[in-house]
DNA sequence: CCGTAAACGAGACGGTACGTCCTGTCTTCTA
DNA sequence: TAGAAGACAGGACGTACCGTCTCGTTTACGG
């Protein structure tokens, strides 16, 4: 019984040319910045046809997509959903200040948002798989503090979560001071500051 | 008598040329954005040849950032310093929404943010010319309205400033919601809630 | 069974591509000369990127060279090996005027010449696929000649090929007087008053 | 009586001007040849303004030929019409394979006709100044020779000046063989061996 | 001995072409 | 069918010169 009739056909994916793909993409990256990140440097690198790549991805800004998604690790953030409030907060700033260490991972939040400037389509990819999640996480975290009687219910949730996320992007996208630890402390302490009920 | 060191020499830098490469780039950013924004394109829509845009901006990002800086009012923003605080603050953000619903200025800033990513040298000149001054302009307010009792003394002002521009830059760069009277309003009062003293 | 080295990989070069950048450079040649004669041109008459043509040819000359090539009939000059000396000799200066009357001649001709003066690797190219191969087919002609007791032993067969083929390189060049059927007799009996022998 | 109206007015032209874009040109030529000579590099080298080359040249290939006037000895030429035939010649071909051992006299012939290649006017230029004169010359001393009883008077003249001076450029400018004494003694007794009467 | 016209350096200007890089699509052969 | 290789049209890059122009500044002559 032939069951699924779209079934696979012909020769299947190869599993390591994708990891190549990643794996080049990563250093050149890590290496070089959105500057030297082509297509055709990515194919050469890992050693790989353009073909391959755009058989897996339509655009280059889809490809930092995937290579963020790739590098994110889901389990963490899901994690802060079971913090206390304070705690959840000051462990994804944390973490981020961690992550963005590490220069692929500037390079890559830079090169997607550069990407996105330029893309409509990208653009909106962006926003569906990066932005909004983590927004949402955050209105789910701030509601239930409200909820809970820990945060002030009188706030605007969506101005609350601009002013704490923006403040984050901004210093990422515009490098106008650093990203460190003393940052995720100082803006954690300010924003409980605000936000916080006097028990 | 201050004598001109080098003084001019050699044919003068024609004006007009100068203003069609202006005007040429300020209609390809407001009708094609980013993505249409070329030397090349620039050169043939204002009628020059591409020496005469090189001979005045060495990269795409330093002529964006001249088309920034020439349509910004620095008067407006001068204003501000004198007038109240929290008016100061409503007016600034009122402002820049009202720049933003014209479409050169978001592809403008887009594109400056893009070529910024990418070019080291064009990230330290936008910081330069645009972040910082802003930055500046308010830390002095904030100071102000701190000496004279209006405003919490214990707030750490950078915090303060990222969260504020932070918020705006956001919205403008990812987008994922609008920037209009309503989110100026919203911005302001929540900021003023946290930071106002009660009189 | 001899397997092909470095066999072919790849899309192969489109025949069809190429021969329109042959038959562009040809008449863009042929009308406009070497004055009007660029890569950018070319492609453009053709239909075709300038990639393509970068792809098959290094530099202008190099195209200018199997544009001469692709025109010549070796057919007709391997023929002259047969023929009495003198009607041999008369043959390839006919022949010569013949195809020289054809504007496209003359000017890929002069072209190659003005390319070869600019680029070293260029002349070598044109010497050895142009100068020599002529000059040797000459040269046997000559040395047959000798060994069937026609010419005159003592004449140096270096300085004959040099008086000769100067004369005709040296009017198609400088041109201060033409290359027609009479030219091509007065030399062809100039050139036999002095090296054949009475019989 | 006011003689000429046309008179000088005005700052006269600088003789030191002209000279230095002279030497820069020669320098230039003898250095980089016909490939690295450019109007605005010989202005940079000659500390001169461009504009100073053109009110004097019209060309680059006018400044070429000016060049190769200013270097030619006239009266050693003119000194040929005085000696007997065979060392006139001898003579010429002598002074003409010393001179083109400088590598100035290469480069500025190569580059006079490749620049004769590319434009007409300049091809009349040359010829008027440089081609016919010498042609003609050769047309008194074997004319002479002819009247003397010394030379053949069946010879075809304009042939004979073809073979003789095509030789030249022919080897001048495909460069397939060297240019030496052992040149000009081979071309010497072989045209005399042609065109000599025996006594 | 003074005014003026031309020469001069500097460099801007509109052009044309260069040769390179990358994009996204395509075509072919091989596995 | 996937995959490697690489051709293809197209677009833009930044550079080099071209020949012309426009400046401000000399400089010799002729009135």
């Amino acid at each position: 019984m032939p069951s699924s009739t779209s079934a696979k056909r012909g020769r299947p994916r190869d599993a390591a040319t994708h990891q190549s793909i990643l794996d080049a993409a990563n250093q050149i990256l890590s290496d070089a910045g959105y500057r030297g990140f082509s297509i055709e440097g990515v194919a050469a690198k890992a050693g790989v046809s353009k073909t391959s790549i755009y058989r897996r991805w339509p655009s280059k800004g889809a490809l930092l997509l995937d290579l963020y998604m790739a590098g994110m690790d889901g389990a963490a953030l899901a994690d802060l959903q079971h913090l206390p409030i304070r705690d959840a907060f000051q462990r994804y700033l944390s973490l981020s200040v961690k992550r963005l260490e590490n220069p692929f991972w500037t390079n890559t939040i830079q090169s997607l948002v550069a990407e996105a400037q330029a893309d409509p389509e990208m653009a909106d990819l962006f926003r569906a798989k990066v932005i909004v999640p983590r927004r949402e996480s955050g209105r789910i975290l701030l509601q239930r503090g409200i909820d809970e009687g820990q945060i002030d219910s009188s706030i605007d949730i969506d101005i609350v979560l601009d002013a704490v996320f923006g403040a984050l992007w901004y210093r990422l996208l515009l490098g106008h001071m650093p990203i460190d630890q003393r940052f995720a402390n100082a803006l954690t302490d300010q924003v409980f500051a605000w936000i916080e009920l006097e028990q």
